[in-house]
DNA sequence: CCAATGACCGTAA
DNA sequence: GTTACGGCCATTG
């Protein structure tokens, strides 16, 4: 378990029930903006670890593009999502706007981010 | 060290 | 709405 993974995996256990994520945002809530991919990365090789709402993460678009393994898969991830009442289509598309998770100033601050960089983030994730 | 890979993102046309 | 392209960065061979 790197530290990157375990960034990830502490991100990804702020998401309520009812609510996703996109890699980017989870990403840029770790402080690694750009790094959208490790997190498919980090999550992938995470698929047993407890307490981790993996399927609460799909891309901005708000489509589940997962690959799927033996453990995880696109239809399993869409059942669970439901399962929390959230919308998902035959498409395996959701309204993100309806979805998103938005995390707090106190939050972002509480997992050691630069002020400045907080700032950044909210208003690119912020309401509207 | 270098090259390749990838559950992605943002911009541009 | 679509496709195309460059960039991103951790990990692996």
């Amino acid at each position: 378990m790197t530290v990157f993974q375990e960034a990830v995996l502490a991100v990804v256990r702020l998401v309520p029930s009812g609510k996703v994520v996109s890699y980017g945002q989870v990403a840029a809530y770790i402080g690694t903006p750009r790094a959208a991919r490790q997190v498919g990365w980090a999550m992938r090789s995470m698929e047993g670890a407890p307490d981790f709402p993996w399927w609460r993460v799909l891309n901005n678009a708000g489509k589940i593009t997962i690959k799927g393994n033996q453990f995880n898969s696109a239809q399993l991830q869409k059942e669970l999502l439901e399962a929390e009442d959230v919308a998902v289509s035959s498409t395996y598309e959701l309204d993100m706007a309806r979805y998103r998770f938005r995390a707090d100033a106190e939050t972002l601050q509480m997992l050691k981010l630069d002020p400045a960089y907080i700032d950044h983030v909210l208003s690119r994730y912020s309401i509207g």
